[in-house]
DNA sequence: TGAGTACTTCTGAAAATGAGGATAACCCTC
DNA sequence: GAGGGTTATCCTCATTTTCAGAAGTACTCA
C-alpha cells in the first residue's frame, strides 16, 4: 500500500476516545512561605473541590502554548509579565480512570515558577481561585490525581533551585541577596547560614549581576541598605548551590 | 445539572481524533561507546525510515505499563532483566503536524539504561532492529521528530550520571570501579583521571558495596585482578561525580 | 541617644579536588 | 621464565572549595 493511499484509508474513529489537557503547578513565595494556585472548580467533574488550574489543549495548539495559555487566563498576566516567569514541562500523567469521565484523559503537567503576583481571577469554569500556602495543601483533597501532580512539582521545584537560578524567578527584577535566600528557605523548608549563603550566591558565575545600587532603606526592624543585583545570564549554576542535611 | 446526569450527556465523539503513543530511549554501551536502539519502521508512516521503537498505549493500560511493555517486547527481556534497567519518563511531544496521520499522536518519551543487551529482535512492525552508536545518529534522519527525542535522552542521561547512580544500570550486577568509568567515559565522551573516578567512587555515600571478590582475571593486556563490587542503596549521590570543563 | 537587627566581610579549620608518582599484580611475547 | 607493557589501587601534596562562627557596620525603632 502506498502511503498517501494508506493516509486515506486511516479512519480515526476506530479509536477509542482520547483527550489531552494541561494542569499547571504554579507557584510562588507570599509572607516567605510557599503557595500554590488553586481554583475551585465550577464544573463537573469534582464540582467544588479544589483543584490544579488547567484545561483541554486546543487543537492546532502546541503544548507549551497551551500552558502558556492556561497560565494567562488563571493568573490575568500579560504577555510581558509572562516573560518573567519560568515554564517548564513537568511530568505526564495518564492512569486509566483518573479522570471520570467516559475518555480517557491524559494530562501533561507544567511547572511555573512566579514573581509575587495580585490575587487571581476565577476564570469561566472556576468559582475561585486562590494563593494556598503550601503547608495547608497536605490536608486537602485535591480534584482528580492533582494531589500527586502538586507534590512532583514541588519536588521538581526544590530539585531545580540546587542548580539552575530559577530562585530569581520569584524575586522582582531587581533583588538582595537576603530576599534570594527567603526564597530558598521558603521552597527548601529550612534556615539557611546568611554569611555562607551570601558568599556563595557572589562566587557563583553569572548567577547574579550588581547593580551598583542599594535599597531605598534598611530592612524592616533595622540592619543596613542592601546592594540590589539583578538575574545573570548563566542557565546552570556551577559550582551549585547543594541544599544542607540532604544525606 | 447533576454529576450523573452530567456523565451520561458528555458526547466524546465531539472532540477531534487523538492518540497517544510512548516512545523509548533505549541506551547502552557496546565497545565503550554509547548506543542506541533504532528500528527501520516496516509500516507508514515513515515506511523504511529509523526511528525510536515505540507505539499507542493500550486502552486500559498506565503509561509506565506501555513504556514497559514496549521495552519487553522490542529487547526481548524478561521481567527478571527488566528489573535491571532503569526506566523513567522524559517528556512529551505533541506539537500539531508532528505525525501526519489524520489524528493527532502525543508521545510520552520514556528513556531506559540497560547494561549490555543481545542484538534485538525486529517485532512485527519492524524490518529491523539494532543498536547504532550515538555517534553515528548524528548524520541520520530519524522518523517524526525522534531525533529531537533521541538528543533529549542523551541530554537527560548525561545529567543524571553527575547527581544520581544509574551508572551502575549500564554494568552486570558486580562490577569493577573500571568498568563504571568506562560507563562515564562513554557516555560524557571524555577520559576522566583514573586515580581520582576511583578514590571518588568509593568516598560518595552508599554509591557501591564491595563484595569481598575480584575478577578472575586481570584486564585483557594485563594489569591485577580488580575488586568487585555491587551498587549500593543510594539514590542521590553526595558528593556528586561532577563533569569536568563544564564551565 | 541607645538597643537591637541584619547586611556584609573576614577568619581558620575541615573537606574535596586535581595532577602526578609509586607499587604491585597481571598479561603477553620472546 | 624473564622482561616489558598494562592496569588497579594507594599515596602525596598543593590548590580550591566549604562550613561555622565572629566581627564590623549601617541602619530602624523607641
Amino acid at each position: 500500500m502506498e502511503e498517501a493511499e494508506w493516509l486515506n484509508s486511516y479512519e480515526p474513529r476506530d479509536y477509542p476516545p482520547v483527550g489531552v489537557t494541561v494542569d499547571l503547578v504554579i507557584l510562588t513565595i507570599r509572607d516567605k512561605e510557599l503557595h500554590v494556585l488553586l481554583i475551585e472548580r465550577g464544573q463537573p467533574p469534582f464540582e467544588g473541590e479544589w483543584a490544579l488550574p488547567g484545561g483541554f489543549v486546543l487543537n492546532d495548539e502546541d503544548l507549551p502554548d497551551a500552558a502558556a495559555r492556561e497560565l494567562r487566563e488563571e493568573t490575568g498576566l500579560t504577555q510581558s509579565d509572562l516573560d518573567r516567569v519560568h515554564l517548564e514541562q513537568l511530568k505526564t500523567f495518564g492512569k486509566p480512570g483518573r479522570d471520570p469521565r467516559p475518555l480517557r484523559v491524559y494530562t501533561v503537567a507544567y511547572l511555573a515558577f512566579a514573581p509575587r503576583l495580585p490575587e487571581p481571577v476565577a476564570d469561566t469554569d472556576a468559582k475561585n481561585a486562590a494563593w494556598i500556602p503550601l503547608a495547608a495543601t497536605g490536608e486537602m483533597k485535591l480534584a482528580f490525581d492533582h494531589s500527586e501532580i502538586l507534590a512532583a512539582g514541588v519536588e521538581r521545584a526544590r530539585d531545580k533551585l540546587e542548580y539552575s537560578p530559577l530562585a530569581t524567578r520569584f524575586v522582582g527584577p531587581e533583588f538582595t541577596i537576603s530576599e534570594l535566600r527567603t526564597v530558598y528557605e521558603a521552597v527548601w523548608g529550612e534556615q539557611l547560614h546568611a554569611a555562607n549563603f551570601h558568599r556563595k550566591v557572589l562566587s557563583v558565575r553569572n548567577f547574579v549581576e550588581e547593580t551598583g545600587r542599594t535599597t531605598e532603606r534598611g530592612g524592616e526592624r533595622g540592619g543596613p541598605r542592601a546592594r540590589l543585583y539583578r538575574p545573570g545570564d548563566a542557565t546552570q549554576l556551577h559550582p551549585a548551590l547543594l541544599r544542607p542535611t540532604t544525606e
